[in-house]
This record gives C-alpha cells, sequence and structure tokens, in this order.
DNA sequence: GTAATCACG
DNA sequence: ACGTACGTGATTACT
C-alpha cells in the first residue's frame, strides 16, 4: 500500500507565489487553488498513489513555537489573497473525496510525520509531498519526500530518498535537523546560530555528524577562530533551534489509515465549485457534469421548461415566423451547412431539419430577412455558412460571442459551454454537452435523436438568455455603442471578405517552391560539410551543440532548455564563422518554404482563392487575427521574402488596391496624449522619424542623419510600447545610457506624452482597467500583483492599449464605411483583406481610381483627431504591386 | 502539449 | 535588485 500524503500549506503556498494571478469574474483569487490541482493531478498520475490525505496547519496556538513567542510574532501573515482561498480549497477537497487533517497547534509537518510513522508500523509506503525542506528529515527507508519547486509557472519535483538524501547533502536524513539548529530557518522562524550558514553548517554537520557530536567535541574540533566562537555564543540557541525543527510524530491524530484509500469524487458536487472557481479546463479534462435532476434550479431560470417543437409543414413555419417577425428578437442556431435550425422565443423552441421540413429553403430566406430580429453566437460565422449557400443575411441584432469578448477580451474563448457556467450556473449544471447535438450522427433517424432534439433546443434556449445577460452588461460597462456601431455591422464585413478570398497564382508559387527547395539542399549539404558530421539544422538543441561545442563559438545567450540558437545570436557571431551565414540562410529558406509555400499551397480552395479566417474574439487589444491560414504576417521585410507577394493576385480584367494608414498609432498617441510638439509635427506633414530625430539630437531638419532616424524610429515605437532604457539600448545597439539620454531628451520634447504616459497608469491603477477613444475595455489585474515583472507588464499594457486598440477600432470603423460606400454606389469591387492598418480591395479595372479615391477618403474620415488621419493607396496587378 | 523560432503590424 | 517593448499565428522538434 502507498499513501500520498500531502502538505496543504506548503503547496498552496508554491502555488500562490510560484503562478500568476488569476481569478474568477467577481475578482476572488483563484490561482492557488488552481496550482495546488495541478501539481496534486501530477503527483497522483506519477505516483499512483492507493491512499491521498493532505494536512494543513492550524497554528494559532503553535505548540512548537508557543514556547517563544518572539519568533512567533515574526511570522508574516498570510496574504489576504491567499487566506480567501484556503476555505474553498478545502471545499474542493471534500468534494473530491480526500481526507484532510487538521488539529489546533499542531503543523502540517507534524500530522505528515505523525501519518508516516503509522504508516511505518502497519507497512505501508508513504510519500510526503511538500516544499518545504524541513520535512526532509522524515525520510525512511518506507517514507520518502516529494519535493516540489514552482518557479515562474512551472512546476517541478524531486524525489528523496535516503539514498538522494545523502548523495545531496552528505550525510543521513535525520542530520536536517542537526543542520537547521545551526543555519536556522527563516522561513519558518528557526533563529539557528548567528553567522552560521548553509555552507559552514553543512560541512559541519557533515564532519561531526550531529549538533549534540559537534558540542560535545568542541574544544578539540578543528575549527576557524571564528566559526568556534560564534558555536559558542550560539550553543542556546543552537539548542533551541534544535526543538523547533524537530517534527514531532506523535501528534492525537485519530485516524484508520483505511480512511485514507482512495474513494470516487462527488461528481457533482466537484462540478459545482470548479463552476464557481471558472475552473473550465479541468471540468472538461476531467469530464465533469453534474448530475441530472440533483440540483435544484434557481427560480428564474428554471420558471420555463421548453416547449420543444419540430417543425415539418411549411404552414406552420409561416405561422411561426408572423410571430417571431412581431417579437422584439429570438435567438437563432444553425447547424454546420445549415442542415438544421433551432429558433428560440421565451423558452419555446423550433427546430427545423433540411431533410425533414417542407419548404425549407424558403424558410431560411424569410428567417434570415430583416424581418426577424436575431440573436445568435457567432454572427460572423453563421453569416459565413449563409452566404455559401446563396441565403439572405439580415436583421442580426445580437451576438452573444462577440458581446461575451468586449466584455473580457483576455479570456480567449468563449464557448456556449463556458458561457453557461460563468452567466447561469444553475442552467449550465444541466446543459449537455454541446457535441450533443453537433456530432455528425446525432440527429441520425437510425438512434435515438430525442437527446440531440433536446440538446440543440437548450442551447438556443442559452443564447436568448445569454443574450440578455450580456446586453445589459455592455450596458453597465458603456460597451453598448462600440458594439452596436462597430463590432456587429463589421461581421458582415467580415464574413463577406472571408468569402470573397484572396486569389493565388498557383504556378508561380510552385515554381517559388521549387526554387527554394534547391537552394535549401544547397545550403543543408554546405552546412553539414562546415560542421563535419550530418546532423539536423532545424534542431536547435543538436546546432548548439555543434556551433558551441564542436566548433567552440562563444554561447552568448541561454534559453531554458540549452543554448539559444535565435537571430540576434547569430547576427553576434557573424564573421566568426563562415557556418553562421549559412544557417541564417537556411533558416530563411526553410521559414518561406515550410510556413508559405507548402502551407499556403495546402490551403488554396478550389476556386484558386485563399479563404482566410478572421478572428474577432481573440485579440486583447480589439485588433482582428487570422488564421488558416494567417494571411496578416505574409512576408515583407527581406527581399526574397517579399517576393511572396507576388504570388497574391487580381482576377484577369482586375486589380488590387491597396491603402494603408500612415503612423496612424503615433497620430493616436499625439491625439491622445494631446502632445503639442507632436501634433504640430504631424499638422506640418513632416517625416515624424525625422522630425523626432532633430529634437532628440538636438539639430536642424537638415542634419538628421539616417543613422539619426532609425534611433528616433525606434524610440518612437518604443514609447508606444512602453519601453525600458534597456531595451531600447538593445535594440538600437547603444549603451544603456546613450538610450537613457535619447529617452530623456525625448520626454523634454514631448511633454505631453510624458505626462499622458504617467497619468494612464495612474488611472489604470485606480480603475483596474484602460480603454480605447471607442469605450474598448482591458481589464488590467496585473496592475494589482506583488510580483515586479507581472507588474511591469500591467504598466506597459496599460501605454499601450489605448493605442494599438483606438488604432484598432478606427480600422473597424473604416472598413464598415468602404464596405457600405461600395454597396452604395454599386460597385463590383470588394474587401479582400486587412492586415492591421491595410486593407486590399479587388476591383474591375475600370473601378481602379474610383475605388483608390473612395478608400483613402473613407480611411481617412473614419475618425476626426487633433491630427490628420492620412491613408496613401496603391494599384497593382499583385499584391507586392499594388502595395509598392 | 510546450518551447523555440520567425513571419507580420 | 528585479528583467527587459505591444499584439498576433504557423512550423518544427521534442517530452
Amino acid at each position: 500500500m502507498k499513501l500520498l500524503a500531502i502538505d496543504g500549506n506548503s503547496i498552496v503556498n508554491r502555488a500562490f507565489y510560484g503562478l500568476r494571478p488569476l481569478s474568477n469574474q467577481h475578482g476572488f483569487p483563484t490561482h492557488a487553488i488552481y496550482g495546488f490541482l495541478t501539481i496534486l493531478q501530477r503527483m497522483v498520475e506519477e505516483l499512483q498513489p492507493d491512499a491521498l490525505c493532505v494536512a494543513f496547519d492550524r497554528k494559532e496556538k503553535t505548540f512548537r513555537h508557543e514556547a517563544y513567542d518572539g519568533y512567533k510574532a515574526q511570522r508574516q501573515a498570510m496574504p489576504e489573497d491567499l487566506a480567501v482561498q484556503l476555505p474553498k480549497l478545502k471545499e474542493v477537497l471534500d468534494a473530491m473525496n480526500i481526507p484532510r487533517y487538521e488539529l489546533a497547534g499542531w503543523e502540517a509537518d507534524d500530522l505528515l510525520g505523525t501519518l508516516a510513522s503509522r504508516c511505518e508500523s502497519e507497512g505501508w509506503r508513504c510519500v510526503i509531498a511538500t516544499g518545504d525542506k524541513d520535512s526532509l528529515q522524515l525520510i525512511t527507508d518506507q517514507t520518502y519526500i516529494y519535493l516540489v519547486s514552482t518557479r515562474m509557472g512551472k512546476t517541478t519535483t524531486k524525489e528523496m530518498d535516503p539514498p538522494a538524501f545523502q548523495e545531496l547533502y552528505g550525510f543521513p536524513p535525520k542530520g536536517i535537523v542537526d543542520l537547521k539548529a545551526l543555519m536556522g530557518d527563516a522561513s519558518d522562524n528557526i533563529p539557528g546560530v548567528k553567522g552560521i550558514g548553509e555552507k559552514t553548517g553543512m560541512s559541519l554537520i557533515q564532519t561531526y555528524g550531529s549538533l549534540q557530536a559537534l558540542y560535545d567535541n568542541l574544544e578539540t574540533a578543528d575549527l576557524k577562530p571564528a566559526v568556534r566562537k560564534k558555536l559558542e555564543e550560539g550553543r542556546e540557541m543552537a539548542q533551541f533551534s534544535y526543538e523547533l525543527a524537530t517534527i514531532h510524530c506523535d501528534a492525537p491524530l485519530e485516524i484508520c489509515l483505511a480512511d485514507t484509500l482512495r474513494k470516487p469524487i462527488n461528481q457533482s458536487a466537484l462540478y459545482q465549485v470548479f463552476c464557481e472557481l471558472e475552473f473550465n479546463r479541468l471540468i472538461e479534462q476531467m469530464g465533469l457534469h453534474a448530475l441530472q435532476g440533483d440540483t435544484p434550479l434557481a427560480e428564474a431560470e428554471c420558471k420555463e421548461c421548453l416547449a420543444l417543437e419540430e417543425v415539418t409543414e411549411k404552414s406552420r413555419a409561416l405561422t411561426l415566423l408572423s410571430e417571431w417577425g412581431a417579437a422584439e428578437r429570438v435567438s437563432v442556431l444553425a447547424l454546420p451547412q445549415l442542415a438544421g435550425i433551432a429558433v428560440c422565443w421565451e423558452g419555446a423552441v423550433s427546430l427545423f431539419f433540411g431533410d425533414r421540413c417542407e419548404g425549407y429553403d424558403d424558410i431560411l430566406q424569410a428567417l434570415f430577412s430583416e424581418r426577424v430580429n436575431k440573436v445568435s453566437h457567432g454572427v460572423k460565422n453563421l453569416m459565413g455558412t449563409l452566404l455559401k449557400e446563396g441565403n439572405c443575411l439580415d436583421g442580426f441584432v445580437f451576438d452573444t460571442e462577440v458581446a461575451a469578448y468586449l466584455l473580457a477580451p483576455t479570456d480567449g474563448s468563449y464557448d456556449l459551454e463556458l458561457l453557461a457556467r460563468t452567466y447561469f450556473p444553475q442552467l449550465a449544471a444541466k446543459l449537455p454537452p454541446a457535441k450533443t447535438y453537433l456530432s455528425p450522427d446525432a440527429f441520425s433517424p437510425l438512434g435515438d435523436r430525442t437527446p440531440a432534439l433536446e440538446a440543440f433546443a437548450a442551447y438556443a434556449n442559452l443564447v436568448f438568455h445569454l443574450a440578455q445577460q450580456l446586453g445589459a452588461r455592455l450596458d453597465e460597462l458603456n460597451l453598448t455603442t462600440l458594439f452596436t456601431t462597430i463590432e456587429l455591422p463589421l461581421c458582415r464585413v467580415l464574413a463577406e471578405m472571408e468569402y470573397e478570398g484572396f486569389l493565388v497564382d498557383r504556378v508561380a508559387l510552385d515554381a517559388f517552391g521549387a526554387g527554394l527547395k534547391s537552394r535549401i539542399a544547397e545550403t543543408e549539404a554546405q552546412i553539414h560539410e562546415l560542421a563535419g558530421e550530418l546532423f539536423n539544422v532545424n534542431s536547435t538543441q543538436q546546432l548548439g551543440v555543434i556551433l558551441f561545442e564542436k566548433l567552440g563559438l562563444p554561447p552568448v545567450k541561454k534559453t531554458k532548455m540549452g543554448y539559444s540558437t535565435s537571430v540576434e545570436v547569430l547576427e553576434k557571431l557573424q564573421g566568426m564563422h563562415p557556418i553562421i551565414d549559412l544557417i541564417m540562410a537556411y533558416r530563411q529558406l526553410t521559414k518561406l518554404n515550410s510556413t508559405y509555400v507548402e502551407g499556403l499551397g495546402r490551403v488554396i480552395g478550389a476556386d484558386g482563392r485563399i479563404h482566410t479566417n478572421f478572428q474577432n474574439t481573440v485579440t486583447a487589444t480589439g485588433r482582428l487575427s487570422s488564421t488558416e491560414p494567417n494571411l496578416q504576417n505574409i512576408p515583407v521585410r527581406t527581399p526574397l521574402g517579399a517576393q511572396m507577394r507576388r504570388m497574391f493576385v487580381a482576377a484577369p480584367g482586375k486589380v488590387l488596391v491597396d491603402a494603408d494608414y500612415s503612423q496612424i498609432e503615433l497620430r493616436l498617441l499625439a491625439h491622445i496624449a494631446q502632445d503639442e510638439g507632436m501634433i504640430e509635427a504631424f499638422a506640418s506633414g513632416e517625416d515624424i522619424h525625422a522630425s523626432t530625430a532633430a529634437q532628440v539630437f538636438g539639430v536642424s531638419r537638415e542634419g538628421v542623419t539616417s543613422e539619426m532616424r532609425r534611433r528616433a524610429k525606434a524610440v518612437n515605437f518604443g514609447i508606444v510600447y512602453g519601453i525600458s532604457e534597456f531595451s531600447l539600448s538593445q535594440d538600437i545597439g547603444v549603451t544603456r545610457k546613450e538610450a537613457g539620454e535619447y529617452m530623456q531628451r525625448y520626454f523634454e520634447s514631448f511633454h505631453g506624452v510624458r505626462v499622458y504616459m504617467h497619468d494612464i497608469v495612474k488611472k489604470a491603477r485606480q480603475d483596474g482597467f484602460v480603454t480605447t477613444l471607442y469605450g474598448r475595455r482591458r481589464w488590467l489585474p496585473e496592475l494589482a500583483s506583488s510580483n515586479f515583472n507581472l507588474r511591469s507588464f500591467g504598466e506597459r499594457v496599460a501605454l499601450n492599449m489605448p493605442i494599438q486598440g483606438t488604432a484598432a477600432d478606427i480600422m473597424k470603423l473604416a472598413m464598415i464605411r468602404v464596405h457600405q460606400r461600395l454597396r452604395d454606389e454599386h460597385l463590383e469591387a470588394r474587401l479582400i483583406l486587412q492586415v492591421h492598418d491595410e486593407l486590399i480591395v479587388e476591383c474591375p479595372v475600370e473601378e481602379t481610381q474610383r475605388v483608390k479615391q473612395l478608400l483613402e477618403e473613407e480611411m481617412e474620415a473614419a475618425a476626426r483627431l487633433s491630427v490628420p488621419l492620412l491613408a496613401e493607396a496603391g494599384v497593382g496587378q499583385s499584391w507586392a504591386e499594388a502595395k509598392e
């Protein structure tokens, strides 16, 4: 039998300090519990114990310390954020049916020692999990310690049995008490002998075996005079510390080991408390669901039992449609490829299936016309499906996914199951998994369709309720305007852009790829020759060994795992060995080939076009992102890479018009900070980097060299990102001091920016969030962190998000305006791509001039700022040409 | 599944 | 003294 006995306080402490803070929507901190559970999960997996228990401190009257109040008083109070998590953690353990032990006046490690000795007398093996080295004294042949440490979010563990201990310390486990008696332990308030640290202490115990033996032989021992003096003076302290450090294995614990044998968890109780804590990943992972019917529903959520109806007759559908037309709104959910539709209004759900409903297509047309106000989850994607099937796509008034994103843009995912748990925990408890209606054969006529029908209806009902709840929250946080005037109309624009796609010249792409492949083979052969052996150049590990061990090049930087071989490192090594240039070339070529040539080749559609997916609920700042494939990171900076953009072309008879905003983020900085100097510079239409250079370097406009401009540009970018002088110096390759001087002079010239940077961080700390000019919000719990790095990160985000986010808002507005004008003017031109500050339109040749002008106009008119907003357009057959 | 690398704004 | 810029996504190697 094997018992895993956990030091609850110790592990939860490690989790609390080692992990980045996390809290549920009510601001209740949860990361210590989360971390504890992660560690627990991992230990159970690795150790496969037969029995399990957790011990906690109850040190309000600590037995071992009451003899020495002075030290007890020094014990720092547990942080509030951790203290509140303990009762919840105990709830979780109870739900998991893991026994926990605590005893007034005893510390956890005493209880663990007691458990361990109980195990030994009953012939069980015992593993003690703790982060506390104190406990190492408990190691015996039957008991070992599982030492846990958590740093930077990563947990490492080490098994300490007698040989491992001996190996590390050079004496047997019991000696740890003697060692602590000498060196003390600040975290446990053990004083030790003043002036004796870890080094001296270890060698003393290694030499003399024990504290007793050391003091018995103090006279004759071969010691440095200073050490002897400290030992003499500290005699009493040592004795006292010895007592403190000794773990007592005789706590009056009334337990039967059999109670600790593992028992099945209480599913619904655990589900309940995990919902409260919003541990969605764990719920998923452990496959938790509340047992049907065992959780009383809140009255408000339960009052309507769903009236479920499958509609098969057109006349019935028409009746319903006219009811929905009169309703304020209905919710709509669609199955993939519009195989079925669920419509919910006030607890009544109607289901339609393409293969079982008379006049299905006509019903869809009517449903998705502007006559019915609809809310849905993921409107953009639903519109995409509707477009493919040639349906109407009007009358959408709400999107629960986008709304949830605006409320919490850093949450990352907004599945209905997740939102249910957050906003309707009671309802979520009886909600079947979404796959019940989404799996391919859910509605197969061969099986029982009822569970799928009920699930489909339940989710449609959920969307209906979420829409109300989320709408109210948007109102409270002043996000409704952003939602209605930007996010919702944008869904349609994005759906159409995805639908249009971007034509790719497949022949040219393949030819480019063939050229790359042969150059890759050639380069690889040369690398192998210079290295003197065959190895995988793509493996950073193997490459590190070749460069820094075999070829003896100086390792400039290391990563967690070993040597870094990133470009910055390679650049520093350039000229020291011919292999460096080859590796850099190899990297460029393989990147181009695998990510772009081959990656893009895989996703060209039957129409020869690439249809990217624009994600509108992903970024923390409000930008879009692009996936499968990502068309927002097609190479442009190097000449070879830029060739990729020649593969993106206009259809025959058409051209591409490409327009981008000039310096939109810096213009926004000038506007938001109301910095006179910068506003003036933009107003006069100067080159902003050159103008900055003139200010920072104290020269006239004509005196600005290209190097000065380059550095000033880096300063400008740095400011927007919330720079430090160190990073600036790294970026432009000057000393830290020099970089500091640039920033100093920058702030002298641009006083408004300095004031803004200060004020926005202060305001963010007060509010707990920052916003864009259009009210988009990002929460910043990091600013309250006691962790320096995390807090600094929060400060930089507070500076950057309003700028990057406002730029994103303005671009979204511009897209809506451009889209609208193209419709109003009955042009054939279509928006096909957005790359943050750049828009691409494909249009018939004869529309070129109108479109070019229209694009610039609408982009520039999207916002009125204290500085002009400038957009410049180019035209070409390919993306490369159009960008000039 | 995570880390390293590198492509973009 | 800290550790070193904001926001993304895809590929590859490796655990």
